[in-house]
DNA sequence: GGGATCACGCACG
DNA sequence: TACGTACGTGATCGCG
């Protein structure tokens, strides 16, 4: 029986922050087992097992197969309690051969490329840094916002909006109020949009390209996160920017391995929010996906009682902004925030939707009370996340339970599906021997290096895998766009 | 003097 | 006072 008791321990509880053998042991089998990092030491004193004598091995790692044997058995028998089989063997063990692909195979970059767009964002950096200077009659350091706030509150007498725990708050959506008392205040933020993009973008991917492979080779962590997703890092390839122009550029640099190949990127089209329609079977919902509508529309001349061609770009904003906080379990304060409307509208909003979806308003209180009478909420395929916030006294603490019992079975099953995806898809690839790999997952989207003979027969395992990773009471759609580099793949 | 950790800010779905 | 992540920089803490 092939087991990784790791990711097993994850299914039985996905809040933990780490996995060892160690805690494991405690945790299953009330075993005090030394750490590994116990014997090697971390830092500058780590060891080497090659450099310790065989005796101390053996009493502190020599008996870690044991462990490994019991506690795989253990947690074997809670698949079977919980229901967690086909989500464990079927699912996740298949991932790891595919992630571990992923890893290995990497994301080709174009150095050079990479490298100008540094020096380019650097003198742009150069100018807006000058100008910061003089508007504020002195030089200061930009990236502190301790120092920023004494330049922008105290020396210029800008109004403070927001304060953090530890003084002045300067962030973005405080300087956009500011935005029209001082020059320097736009000038700030597009200082900070630069070197994000440099140190985080251009300084930070130039870092880790293998310079033997000239690619990238994330690291795709299967157990940390609380709701199934995976995370990437060193470096995370899930949040290249893409929302603002000069951002997005960076996915130019992104390329496949050689001109045999070419990139396909397959995303899903709304799948949270057809997960809600499958799970609520709410019926309004539904009919909006079996009619191929779009859903922001279609929420909007549902919330405002207005036939689908009256609605007007800013009635459909507006219930875009109200389906994005169902999906986060929604409160009139943070909507009309967001919205810059006032509370009352917003709790308008949120009555008129869940009047006009009545089985989403009953699934938001059932998932609650079902997470607090059993102490957690699944996922369509029984990933489980525990919730002892629920219980608590502490009504902020309490509130965060309950929007976590309404988001997680839907960010879940989401995670869920895409990962079943990702095993038929990486599986139909290996199993016809072709070129063509899975390279990238970033939580509905799949890219695919496409070996360019392959592509037809690729897109269509590509598509194909996707809206057919399960069955729900609504459409899966997947859009597949291509491109000579990540960026042209939109 | 340099490492660990916290705070802040911000990139993505 | 919206759900889930990763990471760079500055400030601070405390280490033979």
């Amino acid at each position: 029986m092939a087991f990784d008791t790791m990711i097993g321990a994850y299914i039985i509880n996905s809040s933990k922050d780490t996995y060892t053998i160690s805690e494991l042991a405690q945790e299953y089998l009330n075993l005090n087992v030394k750490a590994v990092e116990e014997l090697t030491g971390k830092g500058k004193n780590f060891t080497l097992y090659r450099d310790m004598q065989p005796d101390v091995l053996s009493k502190t790692v020599g008996i870690y197969p044991y462990v490994i044997n019991k506690v795989s058995r253990k947690i074997d028998g809670l698949f079977k309690e919980n229901n967690q089989e086909q989500l464990y063997y079927d699912i996740e063990l298949p991932l790891v051969r595919a992630l571990a692909d992923m890893e290995y195979y990497g994301f080709k970059v174009n150095v050079n490329a990479l490298v100008e767009f540094s020096k380019e964002l650097q003198e742009k950096i150069d100018v807006v840094t000058k100008e910061i200077y003089t508007l504020a009659g002195e030089e200061f350091n930009i990236n502190s916002p301790k120092q920023l706030g004494v330049i922008l509150f105290e020396k210029l007498g800008l109004p403070v909006i927001k304060k953090t725990k530890t003084g002045y708050s300067t962030d973005a959506e405080v300087l956009d109020e500011l935005s029209d008392r001082h020059e320097i205040v736009e000038k700030i933020l597009e200082y900070r949009q630069l070197v994000k993009l440099k140190s985080t973008y251009a300084e930070g991917l130039l870092a880790v390209i293998n310079p033997h492979t000239g690619k990238i080779h994330s690291s795709f962590n299967q157990t940390v996160t609380v709701t199934g997703r995976i995370s990437s890092t060193e470096p995370n390839l899930q949040n290249i920017p893409i929302k603002l122009e000069m951002g997005r550029k960076v996915r130019k640099v992104f390329i496949p391995s050689n001109e045999n190949y070419q990139l396909l990127d397959a995303d899903y089209s709304q799948i949270e929010l057809r997960v809600l329609a499958h799970i609520t079977d709410d019926e309004n919902m539904i009919n909006a996906f079996l009619n191929n509508e779009d859903i922001h529309t279609s929420t909007a001349a549902s919330v405002f009682g207005i036939p689908k061609e009256e609605v007007t770009p800013i009635m459909r904003s507006r219930a875009k902004a109200v389906n994005f906080g169902i999906v986060y379990g929604i409160g009139d304060f943070s909507l009309a925030k967001d919205l810059k409307i006032s509370r009352k509208e917003a709790r308008m909003y949120i009555d008129s939707y869940l009047d006009r979806y009545p089985n989403v308003k009953r699934y938001m209180h059932d998932i609650v009370e079902e997470g607090k009478e059993k102490g957690f909420v699944t996922t369509m395929f029984k990933r489980r996340r525990y919730l002892p916030e629920l219980k608590s006294r502490n009504f902020n603490i309490r509130s965060f339970g309950e929007r976590i019992a309404m988001n997680t079975p839907i960010q879940g099953s989401a995670a869920d599906i895409i990962k079943i995806a990702m095993v038929k898809v990486h599986g139909e690839l290996k199993k016809r021997k072709l070129k063509s790999r899975l390279i990238l997952q970033v939580h509905d989207e799949l890219i695919v290096e496409v070996f360019k003979e392959e592509k037809e027969e690729v897109e269509k395992i590509l598509s194909e895998g996707m809206q057919n990773a399960v069955s729900l009471k609504v459409p899966l759609v997947v859009e597949v766009k291509s491109g000579n580099n990540w960026y042209e793949t939109k």
